[in-house]
DNA sequence: TATTTGTTTGACATTTTTGTCGAACACAAA
DNA sequence: TTTGTGTTCGACAAAAATGTCAAACAAATA
């Protein structure tokens, strides 16, 4: 139990350090100093709280994951054309990436290593209907409508290619761009209109 | 100096286990056993041939930085417009990716890791021309002049996103659109083509 | 055959990172 | 004050990973 209430507690403190950490470096390239530095504690305290280093990074991996499944599903309003919808999606995803930008990349990751699993996880952590699905679908729809033109599949991944990898690629952009991390924020600032003029031409019949 | 040029030399031998593994696991994550057993010899032969883990890795490194140089770098038509130039970088890039998908989710990890290391790699291994700036550079002319529309930044990203992600998100995408290995490959090698149609139109005034 | 040169290996050393333990500490209640 | 509970810390232990070295080895050549 907690005795002084005055400063944020020792177990929140922790979880921030390391998701800083974690999304820098990755999990085999963290370290634990690090970790306690960042928070401003001893590295004992890191056992006592959590007991190893693999089961902290399970914590905190729960914490991103909830983050990303608050980005991708959406309210889908029916009335909307598929523009408006991509557009919608795309607006949604990049304000919510822009607060958090370095997910991304960890995601990848993520299916990259647990390639079967994390499609369970999102189905049985959400309890509703397939984020992905909804999008892919309502794309369907609308190229069988005429609405818009192309292989729905290639214009989902186009979609997500558009919105995402900006932000999956950030260091790799900062660094051929070579822009500062403000310069690259204004960038990504100004990829949110972008991207939604983009949409509203791209796939025109 | 060899003195049985009969079997592939054990220098080769190293780095392509290098390779496979650093692939896989990123420098961190990388074991020096674990290259060491893919390549089927002693550990210490590593350190006799690479003095160091990050020798070794620069080494590796600079080979993948090559291929995807090499996608990057096109000998440049001055008589192509700019959507010939990035249809060609497209067409280059995305048949040099099917060939070694792995790469970019491995290029996109490093930079974001190493950020540091990578750079001081570059500068040592290219006397060659910044391979972003051919493109960029002949972006911002054509857009100058009236060709396409747009930030030429954004137009960049654009294009990279549109070639590039559909590798580094590889895992992903073949999760959520629940697809096999087979069908998602059919999918990369029909991009080729969406791709192309793609920018005929995309950046048009 | 003996020598030289380059390669490979196992044993050992060092460094880095993680994990454990008990003493000291702070605070609240008995 | 004393006791009890939860927390923090430093010292130490253990494990994991990298790095070093001399001896053994193989092949070419004197």
């Amino acid at each position: 139990m907690l005795h002084h209430e005055v400063s944020i507690d020792t177990e929140t403190l922790i979880k921030n350090a390391a998701k800083k950490v974690f999304l820098k470096k990755g999990l085999a390239g963290a370290r634990l100093q690090e970790i306690a530095d960042e928070a401003g504690i001893g590295r004992t305290a890191l056992h006592y709280y959590f007991r190893s280093k693999e089961k902290l990074f399970s914590e905190v991996w729960k914490e991103f994951f909830a983050e990303v499944t608050k980005r991708i599903i959406q309210s889908h309003d029916t009335d909307m054309t598929i523009t408006e919808r991509m557009q919608f999606f795309a607006t949604n995803y990049m304000d919510s990436a822009i607060e958090n930008p370095e997910i991304d990349i960890f995601m990848l990751n993520e299916f990259n290593n647990n390639t079967g699993i994390l499609k369970e996880i999102i189905k049985s952590a959400t309890a509703m209907e397939d984020p992905a699905n909804v999008l892919t679908s309502a794309i369907e729809k609308a190229v069988a409508a005429g609405e818009i033109v192309g292989d729905p599949k290639q214009i989902f991944v186009t979609l997500l290619s558009v919105c995402m990898f900006p932000f999956a690629g950030m260091a790799m952009f900062k660094s051929i761009l070579e822009l500062s991390d403000e310069a690259y924020l204004n960038l990504l600032r100004d990829r949110k209109v972008y991207v939604l003029n983009f949409l509203e031409t791209a796939f025109k019949p």
